[in-house]
DNA sequence: GGTAGTTTTAAACGTATGTTTTAAACAAAA
DNA sequence: TTTTGTTTAAAACATACGTTTAAAACTACC
């Protein structure tokens, strides 16, 4: 009980930082929802970006942990003669799917998991950048080093851009779900849950993935 | 000479915004960059919404003006009996270029521009998605409607999320392209252009979109 | 040259933010 | 029960922001 205060300021920073941003999304709006006293984050953070880091190795740790484990089962598996295509589908789908298992099992958003990404990329200096990539930058390259057997030959800056490519279509569409689920609402009278995107994109990840090299270096 | 007040506020805001993003840049950052009073912003502009809208639009007017001209001219030309993934190429080309002809010539960031659609997006309440669509939807509809001919029988909402996600590809590229771009130099000591992602997206971007349709509507 | 309209300037306003402080409340151990 | 360490509470702090104001400077026209 004690540490429920750090908990409900969490869940609670969660679902604001996913609906507002974080540079929008006050303390004073956290705390309340999460019925704590404003002094709360300071104390256990000790800043708005502890926090927000929080928030972050909440999710990516037992995202890294599912992902490792379920990569391991893949390579086990048997009856690998499949081809390329449907093997970058297997591998895209075993990430969505970790991506989902641990934001159902531990009530993340992911929304603002995505939306975090996006902005630690786009953050000009990234302090958060720089956070991601050292605290879990190696437990995603294995995960790259599979998906890249089952690409075109590439060196590998050519292969870190066509990764980079790869991630847009998955940052970008669950970042924006929000708003993109609105206007189709409206648009089409036809909702569309965060797992139906997820499960759309991995064609289309593992189609971009396989799309030739034309330039040099 | 009496503009030239407007003009060096639009620049300075266009080189902090893409820098650091739009809440993150304060008028008086660019004011003081643009060697004007602080005051100036407010009575060009209105308001801080005022001038954000002010940058893209004195980027997606041009835009979609150079985009229709080449679309006509693209439409006019013969031999279109090429394959699907080729003509795909060719109109995302178009847009590419087009971004990248506008930018030069309008000395805009195009960095800014796609950090803004993508800031358009992930906002919850969006007034500047709202102004996006209803200022210049309809004429991108024209391009979605050419490229549409070209992709895989799929109905409107299908064909919506689709869309969205080639968009994410090219705005979280491009939007990111700063960050990526250090990281490159550092990683594989090779400095890569912001136009030549625009051109290794292409194909990327046309392998995503002739990716197949699995699911029901 | 004087005048009306426009633009620039300097200063202040009001507000919202992250953070700090100081004391009170609480929990657990001696 | 007293004591010790930890957590919460309310308030204040310092600052940065967007915006407004009112006067000065400037421009162009009669």
């Amino acid at each position: 009980m004690t540490s429920s205060t750090i908990d409900r300021i969490l869940d609670a920073a969660e679902v604001e930082f996913a609906a507002h941003g974080f540079v929008e999304t006050s303390l004073r709006t956290i705390t309340a929802k999460a019925k704590v006293n404003l002094a709360a984050v300071n104390y256990h953070f000790g800043s708005k970006k502890g926090l927000i880091q929080a928030v972050t190795d909440r999710f990516l740790g037992p995202l890294t942990e599912n992902l490792q484990a379920q990569l391991n089962a893949y390579e086990k598996a048997p009856a690998k003669s499949q081809g390329d295509e449907q093997e970058l589908q297997i591998l895209l789908s075993i990430l969505a799917r970790s991506c989902q298992q641990v934001a159902q099992q531990n009530h993340h958003s992911l929304a603002v998991f995505a939306r975090l990404i996006n902005t630690a990329y786009n953050q000009s200096q990234g302090h958060l950048r720089k956070h991601l990539t050292h605290q879990y930058g190696a437990s995603f390259m294995y995960f790259m080093k599979l998906l890249r057997k089952h690409m075109p030959p590439m060196n590998n800056e050519q292969f870190f851009w066509r990764f980079h490519y790869l991630l847009g279509i998955l940052v970008f569409s669950i970042s924006s779900s929000e708003a993109l689920i609105a206007i189709c609402e409206r648009e089409y009278a036809s909702s569309r849950s965060l797992d139906q995107i997820m499960s759309d994109i991995v064609p289309v990840m593992a189609s971009a993935a396989q799309a030739p090299i034309i330039g040099e270096s």
